[in-house]
DNA sequence: TGCTTCAATGCAATCGTTTGTTATCATCAA
DNA sequence: TTGATGATAACAAACGATTGCATTGAAGCA
C-alpha cells in the first residue's frame, strides 16, 4: 500500500512541508525558504509562516533536507581499535577526549555521531567516511591504521586524527610529541633519583611505543641502563592482575616506573600499595595524560601533561578549516611534565 | 547550476546506484534489491552486481536510503544538564555509561548520535524526537526534566532513561534505588561506627537528592541526629575547593562521610589527605557508583555499586523491544554494598 | 499449438526538502 | 497609456534509494 497521500487531513499535525503550505496557503517553496529566513520571502509572510510552525510544532524532516543540501551536521568521532581490541570504549582517555569533543561540536551546531570500530576488514574508514552521513571524522587515534588513514585522506578532506605526526604525512594530525614526553618522564626519574627503570604498556600502541622509545633515549644519554619493559594490555580489567605479576617478579629490582597512561599508573599505585611498596619512598612512579582523576590519586601522581581541552579544540578548529576547503597544517602540542607527589619527596 | 546529469562518464567511480545500474547493464531497482540480499533477484545477478560494487568501491548514500526507509539506524544518546550546567560530559559516570552503551548499540548494528543539551527550551526533547534522524533515544538522566519527558514519552515510544521510577509514570526508565542506595550507605557507615555523619553533593540532581533521603532515613530509623548537609557543584573543578572549604569549616565535627558519587568521594579522599584526616580511621567515607576508578583507590573506596554494564544493556534491551512494537516496563536495579577499606578497618 | 505459471527484471512513483527558473502583479517613469 | 522594473511567490526538477506493480520470457502441461 505505497501510494496513500489521501491523508492530508487538515485536522491533523501537519508533518510535511506540503501540508504546512497547504495550511499557510502558499507554495512549498516559499516555506522552506522562510522556514530558512530567505530575504526573497516578505517580512509578512516569513512571519505568518513562522507563526503557524511554531503553533503546530511543525519541524523539517531532517533526511529529507540532508539527502537535499548534501549537508548532514554530523560529525563522526571514531576510535579505530587496531592493535588492542579488548580495550574498552569506556577508557578514561577517549572519554576525555569525547568529552570535550563533544562540547566543542555541540558548541559550533554539530552533531557528534561515535563509532568504535575495530578495523578487521580494511576498507573501515572508507566505509565510514563515503557513508553520506558525515560532514567529516575526528579520529581519535591512528591505532596501527596508519597506511589505512593515509589513503583515505589522500582524497577526504575533512579527516582530522589524534595522534603521532610523521614527516611528509598526509592526514592532519593533532596530537603531542609522545617521544619527547616519554624523554620528559625519563629524565624525571632519573633527576628524582630513580636508577633502575621500568616501563608499563604495550608497544602495540605507536603512541605509547614512541614515549618507551623518548624513555629509552633519556635513559641511554646519561649512560643508564636501558629500562625494563613490562608489557600490559590496556584494558583496565586486564590490566591489574598483570601489572601485579610483573610486581611480584620484577619489583624489588626496580625504583622508578614510567606507565604509559594514566590509567596504568593509577592501577600500579594500587599494586604498589598491595605490595607495601612506598611510592614515593621505595619506587617512583610517573603517569602519562594527567586525566583530571589522577590529580585526586593519594599519592598525587606525577604525569606528563597532554592538553586536551586545547587538543579537542584545535582538532575541531581543524576540522573546521578543512570544511572550509583550507588545507590546516598538523599540530605536535608540547608535552609538559607535570611534577607531584609520586615522583617527589 | 542545478541540472548537471551529464557526468555518468563510465571512467569514475559510481557514485549512484543509477551509475552502479547502467554498468552492470540492469535497472537501478534490480541493483537495489542485489545489495540488499532480496531473494528475488537471482543468484548470479546478485553475485554480478556485488563483485561489481565491490571492484569500485561502490556505497549505498545513506542519507537517500533513510528518507525512502524512514529507518536511520542511529540511536540519540542525550544527557540533559538541567540542574548543573557546569556539570561536564567528560563526567565519569557519563562517560562510562556511553562507553557500556556505545558497545552495545554497536552490537546490534545501530550508531550513537551523542548529544549534550542544557534545556532551556521547553520543547528541547521534542526537537530532538522529531527531527527524523533517530530511531530511538536514550536519555542519561531525567535531570530536572521529568515533565518535559512524560510529555513526549506519551506519545513517542522508543525512549528510554536513565534514572528513577515514579510510581504511575509514562516513559521507560532504568535505574537503580537511590534512596534505597542511601539507606544502605547511611546503615553501613553507622555500623561502622561513625555516628557524626555528613553527606556530600547536590540536590537540585534529583539522583542525589534521593541518595541523600535514604541516608537521612538510614539515620533517623535508629535515632542518630540527621547528616550535616554539604552543598557542591557536580563538575569536577568547582568540586575540590567547595570540599576542601567544607571540611575547613565542618571537619573535626565529622566521622562519616556519604559522597554523593564516586567522583565526589574520590576528591573527598584527596581533600582529607590534604588536611591529614585519615581514613578510615578518623573518618569513613563511602561513595556510590562503583565506578571502575573506584578499585584504584588508596585507601580502596567503599561505595554503592551500580551495575552500568547490566544498566546499559538493560537499557538497549527495552529500548529495541519498543522499537519492536512492545510496551517495555520500568526496571529499578538493586544497589549493592561494596565495602572496601575506607570504611572499614 | 495454445495457455497457464512462475521467476526475474524493468518501470515509475515515492520519501520530503531545496532551489534555479519562470510567472505574476503592482509601481513608476516617460 | 505603455513598457520597464522590481519584489514576491509559484513551478518543477532535482537529491538517490526503495518498492508495488507491470512486463517479459521461458518452462510446463494438456
Amino acid at each position: 500500500m505505497e501510494s496513500t497521500k489521501a491523508m492530508s487531513r487538515s485536522s491533523s499535525r501537519p508533518r510535511t512541508i506540503v501540508e504546512l503550505a497547504r495550511l499557510a496557503g502558499v507554495s512549498p517553496g516559499t516555506v522552506s525558504r522562510a522556514l530558512a529566513g530567505k530575504s526573497v520571502v516578505s517580512a509578512e509572510t516569513m512571519a505568518r509562516i513562522r507563526a503557524l510552525a511554531a503553533e503546530h510544532d511543525f519541524r523539517l524532516n531532517q533526511m529529507a533536507s540532508r539527502l537535499r543540501t548534501r549537508r548532514t551536521g554530523v560529525i563522526g568521532v571514531v576510535v579505530p581499535l587496531g592493535h588492542d581490541r579488548s580495550q574498552h570504549l569506556s577508557d578514561p582517555f577517549f572519554m576525555t577526549m569525547i568529552g570535550h569533543l563533544a562540547d566543542a561540536l555541540t558548541e559550533n551546531g554539530y552533531d557528534l555521531m561515535l563509532s568504535r570500530v575495530i578495523p578487521d576488514a580494511d576498507d573501515w574508514l572508507e566505509r565510514i567516511v563515503d557513508s553520506g552521513m558525515l560532514d567529516g571524522v575526528l579520529l581519535l587515534g591512528q591505532s596501527n591504521q596508519v597506511a589505512a588513514i593515509e589513503r583515505v585522506a589522500a582524497r577526504y578532506r575533512p579527516l582530522v586524527a589524534w595522534g603521532g605526526y610523521a614527516r611528509g604525512q598526509i592526514h592532519c594530525s593533532v596530537g603531542t610529541d609522545n617521544f619527547e614526553g616519554g624523554m620528559l618522564a625519563g629524565e624525571h626519574l632519573l633527576l628524582a633519583g630513580a636508577s633502575r627503570l621500568a616501563f608499563l604498556g604495550s608497544l602495540q600502541a605507536p603512541e605509547l611505543r614512541a614515549r618507551y622509545d623518548g624513555f629509552c633515549a633519556a635513559a641511554a644519554s646519561i649512560g643508564a641502563p636501558p629500562p625494563l619493559l613490562l608489557e600490559t594490555h590496556l584494558a583496565t580489567d586486564l590490566m591489574g592482575a598483570e601489572i601485579a605479576a610483573h610486581l611480584g617478579r620484577h619489583g624489588s629490582a626496580i625504583d622508578g616506573i614510567f606507565a604509559g597512561s594514566d590509567v596504568i599508573a593509577m592501577t600500579t599505585l594500587r599494586a604498589l600499595a598491595d605490595r607495601g611498596m612506598a611510592v614515593p619512598g621505595a619506587v617512583k612512579l610517573i603517569g602519562y595524560d594527567d586525566l583530571p582523576i589522577a590529580v585526586q590519586t593519594v599519592p598525587r601522581l606525577s604525569t606528563i601533561h597532554q592538553d586536551f581541552a586545547q587538543g579537542a579544540r584545535a582538532m575541531v578548529d581543524r576540522l573546521f578549516a578543512a570544511l572550509d576547503g583550507k588545507q590546516p597544517q598538523s599540530l605536535q602540542l608540547p608535552p609538559r611534565l607535570v611534577a607531584r607527589d609520586s615522583t617527589g619527596g
